[in-house]
DNA sequence: CATGAATGAGATTTCATTCAT
DNA sequence: CATGAATGAAATCTCATTCAT
């Protein structure tokens, strides 16, 4: 019983997705914005108060699909898991990258966005032990080198993640890749 | 009586330098450049004529450091060179962070800063073409795995470099492990 | 099935009114009003126009009431008319300020609009006519002070009518002390 | 050393106060301010970091001129003293309604503001100490009429100092009429 | 040279009003 | 009728850049 919606809240946040992975939270306009969008700079303002409130909804969305992607990871064999959690991320590869944002969000602005910052942080916090939990399992289990602190084989790996596919390559095969070098490393077994 | 003189070009690129690490390329205002340094604002207009010469002058200026640091380089035995590559490029770390932001710079606005750019670019080539030469040495010289693309291998390692060292290892220290890491993997040796 | 009747437009002037008491005619929103009614804010365009027709309407309103009010009030003994008048004014207590917004209407966006701001330039005039008269036949009866011109006795009279009620008097009672200090001072009988 | 001042904070302040006179507090936009000024709207935030700030400004500036008139006032007897102070605030005519735009200020835009707002405060609680201190001493020197509540006796006093002078009769005169009609009523004494 | 001051272009946000169901 | 949704105009504010001393 009214006009036609121009865009739903969910084509916004893809839209804000991109726009943050493209060109980061300080080159985040709206302008650009509703041009990726069909409809006018002022009717955002009809679903989010603010710049701040669009950005954190945008990062809670991800958090959320990321969470919900490592649920019951722990029931798998560690190194198994430890496989699947470098799927998960490949596949949500924004994740770290819109993370980054977070601390440049003017929490002050509006409550809804800090109260999506707080979620960030709790779910932050939340897979960070889960995850650190499944790493100590894989060198409990004599899975991991014991020569370098765990921190270090753990950073590395969620670093990695984020290493730029120039050649192009499926998901799946660049995962196997990853892996291998993570796991193996790049050296010619036969010299070591 | 002639004014003191404010500051010092060199001064302006290491305030510039630091606040594109810190804030990125769109968070970089002349407002916060001059308030790092003892001048006023108008003053660095005296040295550059715009906000995008200023950036790729900062650029360019790290892409020479680090083609002189990398100079002769290739004499070195290939692993050996790889090695010494690393702890170069874990130096000057900001290189990669610095360079992601060339795209962003508006070329339109400036001659000087264009060939700035273009001279990034030249260089940029230079420096991969010798360094992709190096692990091509490597690899025809039986040092690295096989079964994985060579470009590969060499983005995760060029990649590797940029993991942040949230222990606050020394330098040397970090290195070895990074390239301990990329060279034989976080797997145990015992169990693979 | 019909949707039921948002408002009447007399709860609209109603609620017009209170906001314009509470905030001024600057501080009078479209969107304010609709969230003290029970309907949406597009509901208002059902009765008028556009703000200026509602604030108009708000204060024919009133000066209608008012006018009605103050009907054969001429019969009365000058003095006790102007008892009466001063509790007619104090019960039409925003009379005053409401008329204040008048002047910053603007009277080309609607023809409506301009009509009730005529009827509102009339109506003073003619009450200004009478109450004037009034005073005038006060004066003439030897009821008021002969040694400060009368216009300036009646603007006291008018403008004392505003005084806040701080202290929460009653009306009755306010307003007996308001006549009996604009009528004999507020110096001391005994000590003039 | 620089290019010729546009205008001074003083005329800046001249030219918010006339609006804020002329408008109120919702009328005063920095366009206006900026078309009675001879600049552009973005050079008034050389000045003040936002609107905010300037209107505290103006008010603190009218409240330090009253707060100096004021002063010393408590040595002169006690009706000479309120004759005095009827003076005072009829030339700084404008206090009462500047301050009226107080509560409308939002604190939280800025600290300056926020300052400014509490020395209005301040000034307010010491200037009502100070005058309610007079009127006492007054009433008690039998100068003042004791049927009707002291509180109430000064609120009309303060009140009436802004009837509107429609027959522009010259202050000083104006200010005998007002404390006159005050002192002793609108009412003819030979009849009473 | 160095700089205080001025300013226009552009970003965010609000709100009266129109549109379409 | 009633209204949810859309939107342009205008307000606030920031910042790169120019000007004049």
């Amino acid at each position: 019983m009214a006009r036609q919606r121009a865009f739903t809240k969910s084509e916004l946040l893809d839209a804000t997705e991109r726009l943050l992975m493209e060109r980061g939270y300080d080159g985040f306009h709206l302008k650009a914005l509703s041009e990726m969008l069909s409809g006018a700079r002022s009717t955002i303002y009809e679903y989010y108060a603010n710049k701040e409130e669009i950005v954190a909804a945008c990062m809670r969305r991800t958090m959320e699909q990321t969470i919900e992607a490592c649920e019951g990871i722990e029931q798998l064999e560690p190194v198994a898991a430890i496989k699947k959690v470098l799927l998960i991320f490949l596949e949500l590869s924004n994740f770290h990258t819109l993370m980054l944002a977070a601390p440049k969000i003017d929490e002050t602005a509006s409550d809804k966005a800090r109260r999506d910052l707080e979620f960030l942080n709790e779910g932050h916090a939340d897979l960070k032990k889960k995850l650190t939990a499944l790493f100590q399992k894989a060198q409990e289990a004599g899975a991991l080198r014991a020569d370098i602190p765990l921190p270090v084989i753990t950073a590395v790996f969620f670093h990695a993640i984020d290493t730029p596919n120039w050649l192009n390559v499926p998901t799946e095969e660049w995962a196997d890749m990853l892996f291998g070098l993570w796991w193996n490393g790049g050296g010619n077994p036969l010299t070591k």
